[in-house]
DNA sequence: CGCGTTTACGTCGTTCGTAACGATA
DNA sequence: TATCGTTACGAACGACGTAAACGCG
């Protein structure tokens, strides 16, 4: 058993039991796959694949669980690498960010600006995505970066970063822009809403909100980009329902009220899998969206593989203080 | 990076930084390390040993961090080996048990003799040591067989396999063995005591229950070892407190007595790594010691890397019942 | 007939062991 | 001087890529 048969061997199950493009995927030849699979079976004394005439077509039981095992070790031989690559102050590299669009959007542009003036030979790809959809790809991001009401997120160490509540955001001329208080919820089940996709589940925190005040909201529209939302106010097709974040100085056209106080504050998480090294600049990320968290303690318990006891995070404006300073 | 760098690398750490002896160890030569040792730190860009002269001084603050993950690269490797030998059915390997000197002397030989009955080609090795140590070598055994009075053991996932009771143990003329009913702790600390070393630590729970009824034993001697007690007792130097395990018919010429139900019963656990697969024989010894639990279950929960909720442990007497059976 | 896998084969690189050398206590 | 690590060298093994053959849709 070789490193590079456990390398190939993921490759084979992330190309979609196609070798040669699994081949391209490692930067190797076809029948050089081809033919370290074949060792690897042979010294396992098993096939991982089921063949069906000469092509792949399902992966074996066996090989599930050999797959599963493989992807640990190859893991922690990338911690190594990106131990290594700290420790020897390499300064180039890849930081892969699974996240939301309102944090993509609002949020990361002046962060990643100061990540990549610090680091500017790091690469930063972003994979923005649905609340749902992000934790899949937390396998292959470096970090996670997603929102929640009230619980804590799962798939690794859940680093929270900051709070921050959701805003109203309507024409001028609508109906909710002419009252002089902030709405009530039953105020706000009387208009169409436009909202993130997400809020339509029936556990969110949106929907519990308004079901506890004995209302049900009028979800007109959602989307998963704060943009179309706000493109949505602006044709008149309801009362936008988004994080304050998302609001910036384009938006002077619209008017901002606070969301009921019934609706409950958010907290911006970072989620790293347990026991992953990460690299400098990601720590680097990291902190700058989490200031008040010590760097030291962050690696400390990034790698010690435990949940921690973290302080309260910042009120999203705190931060945004912070970063333009 | 290779698996055999990082074998190489882990040999040489646990061979005391002697790169001879650990070239033996794993059946190499001694340039061959040596060679492949370099190769790595090249690839790594630093020294992974702190180098006085020509031969290795200790381990670098940063080769500590990459022999830990080479160390669960190895681990994943050896997992991916075992379950290959489990799916194919293999029959021989090594079963290496860490335990307390009781469990091996009284628990284990009917356990392990039905094993190697199941299993004639497997090599079973005890070790053998006190209750403190026995965790220690938990990286190094396949599983560790532990008691605990009340806290469930770390370093693991543990199994609880049965529950059993301290007995005493006193010659036929021991004050003790005139009274008519079992001796309360009172009655027990008028008379020196001899049991096992770990009882003598503050914080054990024979300690806890005598000072919980305001009186202090006399724990005159200890071992480790149940035989060591009983010849001690049988030198007329105190009265024995052991597990009522230890007592077999050899012990005739003994009165045995109970203890006082102010010292709580002990649960024995097995404790296996988190993560870690197990042989098909490993499971089979597991099994035998605890017959209420389903097989798959086990392997699911040892698997799993979580905790279950396991049913209440039967007491050790239904255990040695089914075995003898 | 195109796609994808396997088989065959030649070359290159790497590893390994033996042997000699160097340093250190 | 004995012990341990490094360097040097030759042989053998293994991996890789090119090219061709085989099945399948």
């Amino acid at each position: 058993m070789t490193l590079t048969q456990l390398r190939y061997l993921v490759a084979i199950a992330d190309s979609g039991l196609n070798i040669t493009q699994a081949a391209e995927r490692v930067h190797a030849t076809q029948p050089g796959l081809s033919k370290q699979l074949k060792a690897l079976e042979d010294e396992l004394g098993f096939q991982l694949f089921v063949r069906r005439g000469r092509s792949l077509e399902s992966v074996a039981p066996a090989g599930v669980r050999v797959i599963e095992h493989a992807r640990k070790v190859l893991a922690e031989v990338a911690n190594i690498r990106s131990y290594a690559a700290n420790e020897r102050g390499e300064l180039s590299g890849r930081l892969l960010l699974a996240t939301t669009h309102t944090q993509a959007r609002y949020v990361l542009p002046p962060v990643i600006a100061a990540v990549k003036r610090e680091f500017p030979q790091v690469n930063v790809d972003l994979l923005a995505a649905g609340d749902a959809e992000v934790l899949n790809w937390l396998d292959q991001a470096d970090l996670a970066l997603i929102s929640t009401a009230g619980s804590v997120p799962t798939g690794g160490v859940a680093v929270p970063l900051y709070r921050w509540r959701r805003v109203l955001l309507v024409q001028r001329e609508h109906p909710l822009a002419r009252l002089a208080h902030a709405p009530t919820l039953a105020e706000l089940a009387a208009h169409p809403l436009i909202s993130y996709e997400s809020s339509t589940r029936a556990d969110s925190s949106l929907q519990r909100a308004f079901s506890g005040a004995g209302v049900a909201p009028q979800v007109g529209m959602t989307a998963r980009d704060a943009n179309l939302i706000k493109t949505y106010v602006r044709a008149g097709l309801g009362a936008g329902l988004l994080a304050e974040m998302a609001v910036d100085a384009s938006d002077e056209d619209l008017r901002i009220l606070q969301a009921p106080p019934e609706i409950p504050e958010c907290v911006t998480w970072a989620v790293v899998p347990r026991g992953r090294v990460l690299r400098e600049y990601a720590l680097s990320l990291l902190h700058r969206m989490a200031p008040q968290l010590d760097r030291r303690d962050l690696r400390r318990v990034l790698e010690g593989n435990q949940g921690a006891a973290w302080p309260a995070p910042p009120h999203w404006g705190e931060l945004l203080h912070a970063n333009s300073a």
